[in-house]
DNA sequence: TGCTTTTCGTTCAAAAACGATCAAATTCTA
DNA sequence: TAGAATTTGATCGTTTTTGAACGAAAAGCA
């Protein structure tokens, strides 16, 4: 537990702040000069900096968090590790596009991160399946090209043969792709086949493909399967990922980055 | 975070409010004074911000919430009138949908009335190049198929060349098309030539093309238009269009129902 | 219709919050 | 330790928000 009265270091402080934030999803000014002791100009100054990494949106009077609950609930302590890992993998990805490429994301809620670093980037072009990432990009920065199809309403995403008809007419530099399960014997893997049969269409057409996971989904294998693993450039996970994946895979041709 | 005594914050009471509204589907100023324990005046005022977001319907004492399930208790209001005959207009168009239908909607304000109509019609198909309607039917209700393509920024649709990729493989029982404008002369216009483009291809298609569109639209041209009234079947328009529209479409197979 | 009551919109002044600036305090570094 | 760089808190003028006041408009009623 961090201690309230005395003074936190800045980034300690701000880190604070943003979990309190977090948390109440929405705060003012003055409540958290108080639980921080600090003044107003620096709670702002704090909140400036917040809202340049797009962690909180700024209001009169307070500021609101932009983290919240869109995808998972705050209150496990697993998921929770699991959305840093994901923002994590994602800052990894965003790191990897260039300017004016076109790039696809899929649906999940890791690409959904990602969606969320390129909301000033004018110079690309997002081309997505995913209901949520459009919403997200709606708005603001890169072009948008949204595959149309049938909406699947637990994913938010459109699936189905007939994607595949947009998908043909357009080619991406970069994939970047979730999984809902990889593993070595089955490769890439998810629920529902018609989700699949639109990755799968991405996954051979793509001047690179990259998948996004986190160490949470190895080993897991569903219903469908959409890729094997020659057909991935590069994985991009975290350093819980076991030895077995990191040595083996660079030896068929996939590098793999952890962050 | 926040106290239940200390005031809110002005983004999070208006959210509130819409969140009371929405439930109540209609609320009185003086209650929600009250509750939100503010003046009438910052009521007022937020109802007004409501009302331009188009979340709410103001009326004499209080306001509707546009986003309620319910079906709207009839108010008089004469400052958002255009608003209040898309309704009317909506809930013909509404009564026109048979049972297992598949539907398009097209972007625009009219159509995404009707799109909050068919909440519940579960036995709907409803194709469509609006993302706002998908956003509204993505919880529940109809099926949903998204035409792909370029997310136009101002209207928010899918417009362009490759939204005829996926309209080529699917058919519609009813088009339900908004218009920018209307005249006897140039027929249907819309502002931008990508969005003219895909309003063309479904008024071609479709087994019934049904124009939904308010008097204000009657002798508007814009920059692009889409299609002649012959391609028309009907029109669902309000009380003031002038006589010229009403006497001389049926001559020419269109018929005109006024609501 | 005419009258009363309620509600509305507008205006205005007070209060709250904001951004900018600067000096003091703190931390870093040589 | 001295000096530079950063961070902090206070101040001030400006902007935004709020509540109250008042005439106009709408609704209720006889």
């Amino acid at each position: 537990m961090i201690q309230e009265n005395s003074p936190a270091l800045a980034p300690q402080r701000r880190e604070h702040l943003r979990q309190m934030l977090r948390e109440g999803g929405v705060a003012r000014v003055e409540d958290l000069r108080r639980k921080l002791d600090v003044s107003v100009a620096t709670i702002r100054r704090d909140l400036e900096i917040l809202e340049e990494d797009g962690k909180v949106r700024r209001v009169h009077g307070g500021a609101v968090s932009m983290e919240s609950r869109l995808e998972e609930p705050v209150f496990e302590n697993k998921t929770n590790l699991a959305a840093k890992e994901k923002q994590r993998i994602a800052e990894e990805a965003y790191s990897l596009i260039e300017s004016d490429e076109a790039i696809y994301l899929n649906g999940g809620s890791t690409t959904l991160f990602l969606a969320r670093l390129l909301r000033e980037r004018s110079d690309l072009t997002v081309v997505t399946n995913s209901l949520q990432a459009a919403i997200e990009l709606a708005d603001s920065g890169p072009r948008v090209i949204l595959i149309g199809g049938e909406l699947r309403r637990i994913s938010q995403t459109m699936v189905g043969p007939l994607t595949s008809a947009v998908l043909a007419q357009v080619h991406v530099d970069k994939a970047f792709m979730g999984t809902m399960g990889f593993c070595l014997k089955n490769g890439l893997t998810t629920t529902d086949p018609n989700e699949a049969y639109s990755n799968e269409i991405v996954a051979e057409q793509a001047g690179q493909v990259i998948l996004l996971a986190d160490s949470n989904k190895a080993e897991k294998v569903c219903f469908a399967r959409f890729s094997d693993f020659d057909k991935i450039d590069l994985l991009i996970t975290d350093r819980n990922l076991s030895a077995e994946y990191t040595k083996s895979l660079p030896k068929i041709g996939v590098k793999v980055r952890t962050v």
